[in-house]
DNA sequence: AATTTGCGTAACTCATAAGTTACATATATA
DNA sequence: TATATATGTAACTTATGAGTTACGCAAATT
């Protein structure tokens, strides 16, 4: 059985990915309405939503023959943490830069 | 010439490029002393540091033979602005919850 | 002037992600 | 019941990113 276990970063590195999850944030829709919107394979698709899915990008409703692929917020909050990580870097930066600049002008 | 020029996600999708990002945010190095860091050679740190710097995660300071990097923020701008769409894509939803909630008290 | 240090790059190998086609299976429809 | 539909998966090919070693060059050191 091979696994396609990426992590959220590797799972968004990918532009159809990215694509999925933005047709996703529109709405909620399965494999076929998805493989529509790509020229790629509906199997390449299939194996997308795997990956998003063990990712926990997306959740997964099914009805009868059809999966519907509805997005999750798990697999963004590693990404959003990471992201915040630096933002408060920045942050910081920002605030070294006043403490520079308040010196600079009491020394005036 | 090899042309090494990835998007912003395929840059981050690198745990190596991760980890290096992670040391610049404790201090500005060298490429020298960002690869003792590692166990992966000193080319290799150099290319990911081409990569950082060509996405514009990085900046470097030449100072006579030696290279300093030190982090910057333009690289990270493309993933904030994709995460802050999802963001106001689960804000959205959780108003749209909001709004059921109101409805079925009112109705009661 | 000779040597050491810090770095870039070319050429190569290797792993693997991403696509394909072909097939199997379950559910809906006629 | 036969057929069409919606999907998963195995087997395969291919492109390429990530690492290596070997080399060259400029700046610092002796």
């Amino acid at each position: 059985m091979e696994q396609h276990r990426l992590d959220a970063f590797q799972v968004i590195a990918d532009p159809s990915r990215r694509q999925i999850l933005h047709l996703l944030s529109k709405d909620s829709l399965t494999i076929n309405s998805l493989a529509e919107n790509f020229d790629m394979s509906r199997p390449a698709v299939s194996k997308h939503i795997k990956v998003l899915y063990n990712a926990g990008f997306i959740s997964i409703q099914d009805i009868g023959r059809e999966r519907h692929c509805i997005l999750k917020q798990d697999g963004f909050k590693e990404l959003q943490q990471w992201l915040e990580y630096f933002d408060a870097f920045w942050g910081s930066k920002l605030k070294k830069l006043e403490v520079l600049l308040n010196e600079k002008s009491t020394k005036k």
